[in-house]
DNA sequence: TGTTTGAATTTTGAATGCAAAATAGGTACC
DNA sequence: GGTACCTATTTTGCATTCAAAATTCAAACA
């Protein structure tokens, strides 16, 4: 029986993923990525045309994405993408920061050196993205560190709060308008954030990290009234 | 119409809560409660009959649930209430440590003066369940407390992680195999924090409560600890 | 005795059906 | 023209149904 394995040692198991799971998956990205407008109703029927699958395995994942506050569920009247107000930005952003302070922390102390040597070239390459102005890769790069911090940090208790409440912002969508001094500011904290991290200081990383989501959220609350405005 | 109404400002629409939802809540209940013993499976069919709805409801109930971490959804093997492990609780309690200090940051700024009443009657009355060594009604205030300070930090995001964290925890039932000597502690610590409350110093509250949940952290691995090993 | 095999039963995953609620559309009335 | 009212349609909440997967359990075999 065995003999039919290659190396007994990794043998993965061949993944079935339910409709429900692939649906919040699918869903969650949807919203996230901005593809379903925020404060939009989302008709179950036309969801269930668009991944053609039946109302139940659906309506499962509403219910889950509704409990992750993406979205709100309006008794008998469906489902509808949730409005991200000035207000919930200013709650939200107090906790990201107490969350990415701890990942900071943690990770100061447990980041291997390989880790921190991708966080390192990473960095730099961000820097030159910020150089020549090229936003959008700048932003990719700057997601990827963060989250080589939360993986550093080693704790996928924080890693989940973090990514949901990250996962919700993200639809704000506040790279478009960020003006090229707040963009200055966010390259010198991150060059704050690499040195703490590469003396591993785990309270002032922590500060810095703090700090740095403070200014983050003034930015998408501009963002967030340059949108309302027009 | 509105003449039947008696105050028309306070006009609470009537409640028609979805099954979806009542069942959220009362299973959750059933967990944190501990009525649903950790490691057991939760046939559906059970919980149909004691509950006398049919599936369909039920099951977006567990979706959720295990969404939120206290049930685990093995695939077509239906529900079990998920284990709570050293490592889970060493993982969480880091977290609930940032996020109860940021509460104590908030709410030594926003507190009002009859909720800051309320917490010192509270304390002195717990202090008194101390002293006689009434562990229950002890625990029932010390609860009490910690949840209007999250209340007074005014921050729902805030207040739904932590309540999330604090349900799953609560499962141990660290109250019973707590030491006199870490008895002891907490107490003192209740009394630095209710002392750095009234001197509205945020972030020495802070730093005071992250240590009083690193405490009690150590309370809750000595319980599962104790509980593996009989 | 202990292990394996295979049918019978149970349980889950997903689709469908049905009644209640909400929405849309159109007519009467002011 | 605008508002109220009533009906037709759509959409939601939940129950039921059906197929596939897992579990049980007894018989066959070593």
């Amino acid at each position: 029986m065995a003999s039919v394995e290659q190396r007994s040692d990794q043998v993965e198991p061949i993944k079935r993923v339910s409709l429900h799971d692939q649906l919040v998956g699918r869903l969650r990205d949807l919203i996230v990525q901005g593809d379903l407008a925020p404060g939009s109703r989302v008709p179950e029927r036309e969801l269930c045309e668009r991944f053609n699958v039946s109302r139940t395995p659906l309506r499962e994942a509403l219910k889950v994405l509704a409990s992750e506050g993406l979205l709100e569920l309006l008794p008998n009247r469906g489902a509808m993408v949730s409005r991200l107000t000035l207000e919930d930005v200013e709650e939200m952003f107090p906790v990201m920061g107490a969350l990415e302070a701890l990942a900071g922390e943690l990770a100061a102390t447990r980041i291997s050196e390989d880790a921190l040597a991708e966080v390192r070239a990473l960095h730099y390459q961000m820097v030159l993205h910020h150089k020549r102005g090229e936003l959008a890769p700048y932003f990719r790069l700057n997601q990827r560190i963060h989250e080589l911090i939360l993986e550093a940090a080693d704790n996928v208790v924080l890693a989940n709060l973090y990514r949901g409440l990250a996962g919700r912002i993200r639809r704000a969508r506040y790279q478009a308008n960020m003006s090229s001094e707040r963009w200055g500011q966010a390259v010198a904290e991150h060059e704050e954030i690499l040195a703490k991290l590469e003396a591993r200081d785990g309270p002032g990383l922590a500060a810095t990290l703090k700090r740095h989501l403070k200014n983050k959220c003034e930015t998408v609350k501009d963002a967030l009234l340059a949108e309302s405005d027009n």
